[in-house]
DNA sequence: TATCTGACGATAG
DNA sequence: CCTATCGCCAGAT
């Protein structure tokens, strides 16, 4: 590894997340190789669709102020809680 | 190289 | 619980 795109970083530990585990922005990034960039993983996650992107949550819990609905529907179809706008049981 | 944007994080009030 | 502000980073123009 020498200097993957951060996108492509970030796909890849997104591709890698079993089905009903949560994570926040910051995690993905820290994953990724990039730690402290939570507000970039934001940005990739907004320009690639390959990716599940309703796994991955604020460190509040909050799921995608852009698809509340969707992403609410995809986290409960695999098993995941949530209440509101939030994921129960995240940490 | 500079500036702006954004699906963030944490703290303060 | 909510809003506001600062700090952070990568990508686009």
């Amino acid at each position: 590894m020498t200097d993957d795109s951060f996108a492509a970083a970030v796909v890849a530990v997104l591709r890698a997340l079993p089905a009903g585990h949560v994570v926040t922005y910051g995690e993905v990034a820290a994953e990724a190789g990039h730690p402290g960039a939570a507000r970039a993983v934001g940005n990739v996650l907004r320009s690639v669709d390959d990716v599940p992107w309703w796994r991955v949550v604020a460190s509040t819990g909050r799921v995608n102020p852009n698809a509340v609905a969707e992403a609410t529907r995809r986290l409960r179809a695999e098993g995941v809680e949530v209440r509101g706008e939030r994921v129960v049981s995240t940490r």
